[in-house]
RNA sequence: UCCGGCAUAGCUCAAUGGGUAGAGCAUCCGGCUGUUAACCGGAGGGUUGCAGGUUCGAGUCCUGCUGCCGGAGCCA
């Protein structure tokens, strides 16, 4: 008999096949069971008369516990009541294992402590499945789309001997020789090489905050997407941004409907997602946040004054101005990264820009024009106290063949989350890490 | 690190002004041939996060601690 899975049954109507999962639900009426079997495609209802079926088939059918694993056979049937509209008639039942009675997750409501204490069995619910179908499309559609541009993907390392930017909080251990070793928090300065080396490139992998952050937005371990392209403008950057995110956004629309609907998500806003992006300036998001600040007496937070980088509650206000994603370019030199090259017709200001999420889900991409001139560089390691020995490599990059590159990241979490309608990332992932969860 | 909130049965939550801790679900037993988070009847299930204090009496009021939640800063 021919096994298929939940999502094929509409192909099989009126054919015997085989269904392998576990027990999702389980109603009996007496001489009627009713099992909701998940197989991690779908759910299907499998109906076991007790008319239908042997004694035995029937006793074993009784015996079943919510998670038990099962296989069954029987005639795949269009039927209204079924949820989803097929349904299978039970000839045939094999119990691979029976579930310890006490599975923790009802299909009760639960708290986020609990259920997150319960992850590795959360995973398997309706919601959680679809989350971490859309997220396998997205990174999916990302690979799709740059591997289709030509760019390439070459790995940066993990560990490494120092901090890449010098800002952010990092994760100690100990390498092999006893010296300290760091994780990555960024894989960039690594595809900056990569792109000299085969023009147009990108990392995906695992990065690593030691920040004390708890919001809805952080995670203390998240994947980040990072193309970087030689020869690239800032207006090239920018471009291959709203191309990339319009891509993931059309990929998901059209292949993930049935997950979307499940986790109840309101497509209309993603509908919208189509180049060209809205473009502000830092100087110009100043103005806005002044002139949204005037009408909202309610505010919680204040307008800046120049020279200031943005907190959340701006970017917020900001994001949902716009029902598109908003790039903001143009920031403030010395609230920006030591590589970010300057504007040649404004030098106070870098050809740099940050892309919010519309519905209030902030910032998705940070990217940037990167310096190619070796002594500006050597000048802005300086100015920010950074030793010229460690990035003597980096700095090679420009002393051999420099030319103008950019590039991005792209937080793979904060996307899903956006795309997927989440109030936390931390569903956005199987298994996130927070400030205070290192387990499961 | 700072600000705010929460902690009662396995789970989600009630408990009037300080006066004998309850419900639904889950589990067990029984019933039901079309259920939809099935339903109906019955049963078991508690050191009210921890430590102290006020009071005749504390789940409730006070102090400290712990854990969790989400917000700031920083960032994707």
């Amino acid at each position: 008999m021919k096994w298929v899975t939940v999502s094929e049954l509409y192909q099989h109507v009126g054919e015997d096949v085989e269904l392998r999962g576990w027990v999702y639900n389980y109603r009996s009426s007496g001489k009627i069971q009713f099992i909701i079997l998940r197989d991690g495609t779908g759910l299907c209802q499998c109906v076991v008369f007790k008319n239908d079926v042997s004694e035995e088939v029937f006793e074993q059918a009784k015996r079943l516990t919510q998670e038990s694993s099962v296989i069954v056979r029987g005639t795949v049937r269009e039927d209204a009541r079924a949820p989803g509209g097929y349904e299978l008639g039970v000839k045939d039942l094999q119990v691979v294992q029976i579930a310890d009675l006490d599975y923790p997750i009802t299909l009760k409501e639960h708290g986020i402590e609990f259920l997150m204490d319960h992850r590795h069995l959360w995973i398997r619910t309706p919601r959680q499945v679809a989350i971490l179908r859309i997220r396998n499309e997205i990174t999916r559609a990302m690979h799709d789309f740059l591997q289709e541009r030509g760019f390439v993907l070459t790995e940066s390392p993990i560990l490494m001997g120092t901090a890449a930017e010098g800002t952010t909080t990092l994760f100690e251990t100990q390498y092999v020789s006893g010296e300290p070793a760091y994780l990555s928090q960024s894989g960039q300065l690594y595809v900056e090489a990569t792109a000299m080396a085969l023009g147009r490139v990108y990392t995906f992998g695992p990065t690593f905050r030691a920040e004390k952050s708890k919001t809805r937005r952080h995670l203390i371990e998240f994947w980040m997407c990072e193309p970087e392209w030689a020869f690239a403008t800032h207006e090239d950057n920018l471009r291959l941004q709203e191309e990339m995110v319009t891509y993931i956004v059309q990929r998901v629309l059209s292949r993930r409907m049935r997950e979307l609907e499940t986790i109840g998500r309101n497509i209309e806003p993603l509908k919208k997602v189509e180049p060209p992006f809205p473009r502000i300036t830092y100087d110009e998001a100043l103005e806005l946040l002044k002139e949204i600040h005037a009408r909202t007496p309610d505010a919680d937070w204040q307008p800046i004054p120049w020279g200031e980088d943005f907190g959340a509650p701006h970017e917020t206000a900001l994001a949902l101005h716009f029902d598109k994603p908003v790039f903001v370019e143009k920031f403030p030199a010395k609230v920006k990264a030591f590589y970010m090259q300057p504007d040649p017709e404004r030098p106070e200001v870098v050809l740099a820009a940050d892309l919010l999420a519309p519905e209030g889900y902030g910032e998705i991409i940070g990217g940037s024009q990167r310096i190619h001139d070796p002594e500006l560089l050597r000048q802005r390691l300086r100015e920010h106290n950074l030793p010229e020995e460690t990035y003597r490599w980096y700095l090679d990059l420009r002393r051999f063949g420099s030319v103008p590159h950019s590039g991005f990241g792209i937080g793979v979490e904060r996307t899903v989350a956006w795309i997927c309608g989440l109030d936390h990332v931390r569903e956005a992932i199987p298994f996130p890490r927070l400030l205070n969860r290192l387990a499961p």
